[in-house]
DNA sequence: GTCCTCATTAACCTTTCGTTAACTCTTCGT
DNA sequence: ACGAAGAGTTAACGAAAGGTTAATGAGGAC
């Protein structure tokens, strides 16, 4: 289940960018414009994590944060402002914000800084999975799944390691020998061979969406294309 | 009783005033030079947190801390670097990096944000749960036992040990190597049949509930089900 | 000392999957 | 059009990984 993260910032366009890229990244995102509203959302339910905008006009983060601690005391909290004050960062981590990002800031950079916050703070991280969508399939390297509508293939780490290896390349022609050299770690004749019983394998994997080849180009290799 | 500090900082004139100013600010530091003496502490004795420099001759940071979580995945850590660089902070936030400090940096921030991190650690200890329901069955880490609706069995340390990790790591593909060095510290063939063993008995154990599975994963590791 | 407990090692068996083989189809140079 | 070589495909093989049970032995309790 997705962590649910409290956004209070009342600048419009930061608000909404932040709260999409927070749902692209599997977060479920309230958004409020102040404090005033962030309390009533607190009240109807609990939070994994608390984002605060330091410059807002009514009251400011820091104010927010300090009172908000008082009644929810274990709720993780994370800064975002404008200024590039010392004084600033400075006052919130001493509030005890549990990280602070100064503006422009990178977007994974958050997203990687709310997830090991979480991770400290909640015991158990749900991690989603990494995922490629190939087509109709949903490819997860990790955990060696081929997810199409209709089935789900378990494949073969060197399965897997294969279809990667296609899929970073994809749409330009790759050398047989480059594939050998990569996973086989030799380029040899009975390699190549294996090689083929793997491309076929795969071909039949894939075969549900008709959409996506892998091309041979005789005598050099193949293109994937999807 | 202060928090120990280890610090990991190849540079003499940063990491003698690092370890003073924390030392003021009532750390108890102890300063090594490289990762092969920071295992060499780490194994006498439990610290609160790590600071790692990411530039460092023999082995960088980022590799140093990819070793270290595997065999102690709770210990809180945080960076400090030089250099710049987009590419090296998204690095180490993604390793699970704790925080992030940037040279030249203020000693005053850096504290700040160790009691930080110190404060969302000790929240997390505080949480650890007394039971665990899989299935039919309650896990209760602590009494070593595995409860189901008919019987009460008795777990020995590792089998809890070891249960207990795929619970946390359930529902995607565990490494071997990832559990060995997590559990026996070295990841050799022996101790690799050792875990086969295990596994084996806490199918057995398990084998109540037919919806729970240990799935193995041919040259890779398990998957478990619950 | 003797008796337990429990992790490790050994021994034996089963399963898996990368490789090899075998046969076919396609492509391309002559 | 023919032959040779590359590539596609399927089946079979066998080494290595993993499953299971029993034996071993180290360490603690009494």
């Amino acid at each position: 289940m997705a962590h649910k993260v409290l956004l209070v910032e009342d600048d419009l366009d930061l608000g909404h960018l932040l709260k999409q890229y927070l749902e692209i990244n599997h977060f479920e995102v309230h958004r409020v414009f102040n404090g005033q509203e962030a309390r009533a959302m607190l009240e109807q339910q609990l939070y994994d994590i608390l984002i605060l905008d330091v410059m807002m006009p009514k009251e400011d983060g820091f104010t927010l944060a300090k009172k908000l601690t008082l009644q929810y005391p274990n709720i993780p909290f994370l800064f975002v402002t404008a200024k590039k004050m010392k004084e600033d960062v400075l006052k919130g981590l001493k509030l005890g914000a549990d990280d602070y990002m100064i503006k422009p800031f990178d977007a994974d950079e958050l997203v990687y800084r709310i997830h090991n916050i979480l991770r400290r703070t909640q015991r158990q991280v749900i991690q989603v999975p990494e995922h490629i969508q190939i087509g109709i399939f949903r490819f997860e390297p990790k955990n060696l799944l081929l997810i199409s509508p209709r089935a789900q293939f378990a494949l073969t780490e060197k399965e897997s390691q294969l279809l990667s290896y296609l899929y970073q390349n994809r749409g330009s022609i790759i050398k047989r020998t480059d594939i050998l050299n990569h996973l086989w770690k030799e380029a040899d004749f009975f390699n190549g061979r294996s090689m083929d019983v793997f491309i076929s394998r795969l071909r039949k994997h894939l075969s549900a969406d008709p959409t996506i080849e892998i091309e041979s180009v005789r005598g050099v290799g193949f293109n994937f294309k999807c």
